[in-house]
DNA sequence: ATCCTACCCCTTGCATACTAGTGGGTCAAG
DNA sequence: CTTGACCCACTAGTATGCAAGGGGTAGGAT
């Protein structure tokens, strides 16, 4: 009997493309299946079964699972099996605890840019993307409002130059938003979130890296109010 | 005729143990060279090589080259060839950019740490490690001088109580070592750092998070003074 | 002499086969 | 009914073979 497929995938992205590699192809797959809770923590995910859904060789979808668990979003027990990552406190606080480090150190570069030019210009793509997202959170969005939330934080972060920054705060946020998704308790958070960002925006646009780094940790500060709910109504998904 | 081989190993290490995967161990070897600049930048290393040298099967070999292409040691080029990473100033100033923002906010962590026991006991342990330190610069014992560094930074990473932020550090600490290992021009430098160091340690004594994290910023910043005359002297190591 | 082309070797990417080890399920003994 | 041993199915780890493509080289044409 055929088993139930471990992941969803629409008809036309079953297949995949042929002009690059099948592994990096399937890491993302895997990765957004795991943030958008598609595949559950604790849950057994076996090479084999992934290998067979995809089409491929298990080769592929091994080299993708071992940079699954390099990021922690995967367990790999030999012999036994691997398992998506259940969430823990100590992991959430610690991606927490990173991405705070590394998203201070952003503003705070970018508010002392001795380039005015450059900060005008960051302040005005960000203001559109609040602008985009108060649009989003009128029309209680959740999905565009956490997609654009990701464009505000990947916007600041570019304009370090820095291209391996964007790309650990992406993965040290990925962690929190697994957690977000697990209920959407955004309803009430949209306002605030709002007033997070706007204050951001305001003290890199004053020049201020002392108030931007304030700014910056207040707002990341703030995942602290979802993780007093989430573990007692989801305890089956924490170690 | 047998090529020379790309590792040299003592005899007593040249096989791999058996109780543990024999990626990770592989992964581990290749790390180790490239950081005392025993594989040199752009040097290539052939998958067939190292299997054989290593006496396994190119399976683990690949694994562990994938793993050292995620932290930009290796770069894997389709068809053509793995080499060891060239030096960047880009991604040099990039891992230092990191490195800084995780290691400001260990130390303004531990400085606003309201446990004074656990403040004193990462002092004590520091201070030991300093005068280590110092004994090592009086013998003008650079690899020992810099193990201890390693320690340092280490140490204060491990009272964040947050292991990937200690793995994190000591990433992107490589990097910069691989570059140091370059030349020893050390020497005039041993007692700038076991300076900066003693600033550290008294600024978290002090309980002064604003202090801690500038003693921390000015030590992690003094590797421009290295950058700016190792590219000069060894241009073809760098891209 | 120079340029172009065809070929061949070597590279990584992927598929397949085999090994060792874990855990569960079954069956028999107490 | 409980408990223990054994067997089997399934796991990840590794070995090996094949496919596809890039690059250097040799040789012929101009």
């Amino acid at each position: 009997m055929a088993k139930q497929p471990l992941i969803s995938m629409r008809p036309e992205s079953r297949g995949l493309s042929y002009d690059r590699p099948a592994a990096s192809q399937i890491f993302g797959f895997i990765r957004d299946a795991i943030i958008s809770m598609e595949l559950l923590p604790g849950q057994m995910i076996s090479e084999t079964a992934l290998a067979q859904q995809f089409g491929v060789s298990r080769t592929p979808v091994r080299e993708a699972l071992i940079q699954l668990s390099n990021i922690g979003f995967v367990e790999v027990l030999p012999q036994r099996g691997t398992y998506v990552s259940k969430f823990s406190m100590e992991k959430i606080l610690e991606a927490r605890f990173i991405r705070e480090a590394l998203e201070v150190a952003v503003v705070t570069q970018l508010a002392t840019n001795p380039d005015e030019a450059v900060r005008l210009e960051a302040v005005n793509r960000c203001e559109k993307i609040l602008s985009d997202q108060k649009t989003a959170a009128a029309d209680d969005d959740a999905l565009a409002f956490q997609n654009l939330d990701d464009s505000f934080h990947q916007t600041l972060a570019e304009f370090t130059q820095y291209p391996r920054v964007a790309s650990f705060i992406e993965a040290e946020k990925a962690h929190m938003d697994r957690v977000r998704n697990l209920s959407l308790h955004v309803s009430g958070q949209y306002k605030r979130v709002l007033s997070q960002h706007a204050a951001i925006i305001k003290a890199i646009k004053a020049g201020s890296a002392e108030k931007s780094a304030a700014a910056m940790s207040v707002h990341l500060k703030d995942v602290y109010n979802i993780l007093e709910v989430i573990p007692q109504e989801h305890p089956e998904y924490f170690v």
